[in-house]
RNA sequence: GGGCGAGUGGCGAAAUGGUAGACGCGCUAGUCUUAGGAACUAGUAGGUAACCCCUGUGAGAGUUCGAGUCUCUCCUCGCCCACCA
């Protein structure tokens, strides 16, 4: 029987249970059907669920829930990318072990999980913080230290002396630490890197295999990837003309415009460019860029500065003597760390010859005009002046004829740059993955093959400015696994975003032993069909992803080029009109909603009012809405309840009743409509929007009929269970109760979900707009399939129209079958 | 500075080049109630007393029988990258 009222708690209590019970949403490994892999990213455990989580994981959830019901073989998902700092904060706040504290939250966020009722595959469920995971991790770190890889360097790294350690490129947002906002300074520190530049050619190349990612994301990787088609060109130190000092430059055409040189101050061989007489000033000027934070040297609202090295070189084309220079603006990680300067045709080096004033010599022109004195830098295509046998070339053709002569005559040649760095990995940092390698004054760096290298407990969390790991005896003085003499550990683990940039490899088999997968099961079930995140991994955790990926395919791990097919990056939830955040106290705590309303409504909310790409505005009253809405369903069926039979009588269009047929026509609407929204575009929203149609459209239907004879019942029956199937993905608990109560066996997410039949999905009659020049003058009902000529005649016989046809001339008619006649008059 | 999006009622938003504002929130009036913040009914872009009609999708032009949608110029907002040579 079915109760009177919706109560959304007991319902959701008790139908979680029985999923949980009989394994609803276990994945078998093998399946005749169709493989569909569904994947949110995974959450921190940072100790609850916001909102962000949650439409996240419903978006994804409804997802996998529509592809089951469509005969799909789901894998589903869910993990814990539990490593990192707020664990080790909150430890060395209270005193707590990261991994209780992290295991807690873990424990509480599944609840939640559960209690949101996402039909996750939890025999899957993997935490990247547990050795049986981390164990691969470092698996997979040794496999590419095998590879050439992994290699540790000195370096000049970002660091952040709040969050004490090291952070990769990737991590620093306008000089300042992605997590904290401090200042990131320059160290020169030993560190291990992860050569992801050998792959930048193909993560760039195969951006284009990604059909389903967003071009927004796409460009963004392209542009972080940054490649750049040069040329280098040697310039000879005057002074010493065994010195070469190579630049790189896409402008290659504006060579004989080059009036100075500019190197890096931290240019290796700084030292032996400069003349003796200025020594002092120039030392003053480089230990003076040392301090400057990253931000203030790379700030374009500031005056370049520079300084003369007393110096000069030769330009290989022409000759002439130029002097050389250092200035900060330069950077010595990118290109060759020296640079060309063609004041006459970049505008950064105008500003700089201006300022420091050096000669400008023109040496493009614009097509058609005479030399002139340059205002500003000429920085358009145009004819080559000025440039000896190149002179009359257009600058495109300049380009190559003069790197060709540069490759001729020993002078440089063909350049490709690319802006991605080598990402640094290695953190000073307790809670992650340590990185397994032994350093053996014998040996040398020995890579530790005895996995998983556990994290020490017996540390130090409070120790400054180095590894907590360090402070642990037992974990730092080892044998070395090759000589057995004594030899000491690394103490650095490893950032976590390697750790997150595998997992989806290991759901498909997360408890193999002896591999880090199975590749015959992953090969099968990747790539991903679906993945659903937050924009702000575009570049960071998807570019990793797609860099570890190329390298297991090309170790013969894995036989596919890309882990993702499909991408959605879902918008970001907003409380009057910002991010929902602490720090401004405008959150809203899901499990108050699951509380006051249930699960359900917050399902229906958090895709109801905005497309998933858009953020969305959090609005209670919309919560209310909603909530509003399913007791609106309840009701309807709770009072139709006698006049619902659960096996109804197949019904033949052809024989209704015309009420009953406009009916049977609307349940066909909203399953055309519905599975449309969802599949092809997820447009959850106007899918919610059918909902309410349709319901509305079944109350006029209950309001207006008194009595049911068979036939009625039959019609309502259909559109009734029609509509609890199409609302099961969205709202699962309340389906599945109704469902049950009407007499369904089993669990309604596991039925098929019915297709709708276009010809009972179409009007017998439209209407028909009558436009007269495009505006509209009368609507008329037509018989669907009308001919043009009926309907051209139809709307000439409207009076309305008559009346505004009257006196003038009919120049042409114009009809869209099903749709309008659009009469044009002079 | 470069790149990419987006501008539609009081609000969230719909709209294969073809009826702009579906659906919802809010609001107004009414019904039922002791009462309702519940439910139901009707209305709700602006102008107009009002039907008709006129105006209307950031501004301006263009293409088209017809433009929220396509093209160009500009404005505003958001996001990403940014001394990248």
């Amino acid at each position: 029987m079915i109760k009177e009222q919706y109560n959304p708690q007991e319902i959701e209590r008790k139908w979680q249970k029985f999923w949980d019970d009989n394994n609803i949403y276990k994945t078998p490994s093998e399946s005749d059907k169709p493989k569909y892999y569904a994947l949110s990213m995974f959450p921190y455990p940072s100790g609850r669920l916001h909102m962000g989580h949650v439409r996240n994981y419903t978006i994804t959830d409804v997802i996998a829930r529509l592809r089951r019901m469509k005969g799909y073989n789901v894998l589903h998902p869910m993990g814990w990318d539990s490593f990192g700092l707020p664990a080790e904060n909150a430890a060395i706040q209270s005193n707590a072990n990261p991994a209780d504290w992290t295991i807690s939250n873990i424990d509480y966020m599944r609840d939640q999980l559960k209690t949101l009722g996402l039909s996750y595959d939890w025999d899957r469920d993997i935490a990247t913080c547990k050795p049986d995971y981390y164990k691969w991790t470092q698996w997979l770190f040794l496999e590419l230290y095998k590879a050439g890889l992994a290699y540790k360097k000195e370096a000049a790294v970002n660091w952040c002396s709040d969050c004490a350690t090291v952070l990769a490129n990737e991590q620093v947002e306008e000089g300042q630490c992605w997590r904290c906002s401090t200042i990131v300074e320059k160290k020169n520190l030993s560190q291990w890197f992860l050569k992801i530049t050998d792959y930048a050619e193909s993560l760039l190349q195969d951006l284009d295999k990604l059909k389903g990612w967003s071009e927004n994301v796409k460009l963004m990787q392209k542009n972080w990837i940054g490649k750049s088609q040069g040329t280098t060109i040697k310039f000879k130190l005057v002074e010493n003309p065994d010195i070469e000092i190579p630049v790189f430059t896409t402008r290659p055409d504006t060579v004989f415009g080059v009036t100075y040189l500019v190197v890096a101050p931290e240019y290796p061989i700084i030292n032996q460019l400069v003349a003796e007489e200025n020594k002092d000033y120039v030392q003053k000027y480089i230990d003076a860029a040392k301090i400057k934070s990253e931000i203030e040297r790379t700030s374009t609202e500031k005056d370049k500065t520079g300084i003369p090295l007393g110096t000069h070189v030769i330009n290989p084309f022409n000759g002439k003597k130029v002097p050389l220079w250092t200035g900060d603006y330069v950077l010595v990680e990118y290109g060759t760390g020296a640079v060309m300067g063609v004041p006459a045709h970049d505008t950064r080096d105008f500003a700089f010859a201006k300022k420091y004033n050096l000669s400008i010599v023109q040496v493009i022109k614009k097509q058609q005009t005479g030399e002139e004195e340059l205002a500003e830098a000429y920085v358009d295509p145009g004819v080559m002046i000025n440039s000896g046998e190149f002179n009359d070339l257009d600058n495109e053709t300049g380009k190559q004829k003069i790197t060709e002569w540069a490759e001729q005559n020993n002078a440089g040649g063909r350049k490709v740059q690319f802006r991605l760095r080598d990402w640094l990995i290695s953190r000073q940092r307790y809670w992650g993955a340590p990185i397994p390698i032994i350093y053996c004054d014998n040996c040398g760096i020995v890579p530790d093959e005895n996995l998983p290298v556990l994290l020490p407990e017996d540390v130090d969390f409070k120790v400054q400015g180095r590894s907590p790991v360090s402070t642990s005896e037992t974990f730092v003085n080892t044998t070395c696994p090759k000589c057995n003499k004594p030899a000491k550990r690394e103490t650095d683990t490893m950032d976590t975003f390697i750790c997150s940039s595998w997992y989806y490899l290991r759901y498909i088999d997360p408890k193999n032993e002896d591999k880090i997968f199975d590749s015959d099961l992953v090969n099968k079930w990747m790539s991903v069909d679906q993945y659903v995140g937050g924009i702000e991994h575009a570049i960071l955790h998807l570019l990793y992803s797609r860099f570890f990926v190329k390298f297991l395919k090309d170790r013969g791990l894995v036989n596919f080029d890309e882990p993702f097919d499909n991408l959605l990056t879902q918008g970001m939830v907003l409380k009057d009109g910002s991010k929902m955040s602490k720090s401004k106290g405008n959150t809203v705590d899901p499990d108050d909603i699951f509380k006051n309303y249930g699960a359900d409504t917050a399902r229906l909310f958090i895709l109801s009012d905005s497309p998933p790409q858009r953020d969305l505005e959090w609005s209670d009253e919309g919560v209310e809405g909603c909530y509003k809405f399913l007791n609106r369903v309840w009701r309807l069926v709770y009072n139709s309840r006698e006049n619902i039979i659960f096996d109804y009588p197949e019904l033949d269009a052809n024989k209704l009743a015309s009420k009953n047929n406009d009916l049977l026509r609307e349940t066909h609407k909203a399953m055309k409509k519905v599975t449309a929204d969802i599949n092809n575009e997820f447009q959850f929203n106007t899918a919610i929007s059918k909902y309410r149609e349709f319901v509305n459209c079944i109350y006029d239907y209950v309001g207006k009929t008194k009595t049911y004879n068979d036939e009625d019942k039959a019609v309502l029956s259909n559109a009734i269970i029609t509509l609890i199937k199409l609302m099961s993905p969205l709202v699962p608990h309340m389906t599945e109760e109704l469902w049950s109560e009407l007499g369904g066996s089993g669990s309604i997410h596991l039925i098929e979900l019915p297709e709708h039949d276009e010809s009972l999905a179409v009007s017998q009659n439209l209407p028909i707009v009558v436009q007269i020049n495009g505006k509209v003058r009368d609507k008329l009902m037509l018989p669907f399939g009308s001919s043009n000529d009926d309907l051209e005649n139809a709307a000439k016989d409207s009076e309305k129209i008559q009346s505004h046809i009257l006196g003038k001339q009919v120049v042409k008619t114009i009809v869209v079958p099903n749709r309008l006649v659009n009469i044009v008059v002079k």
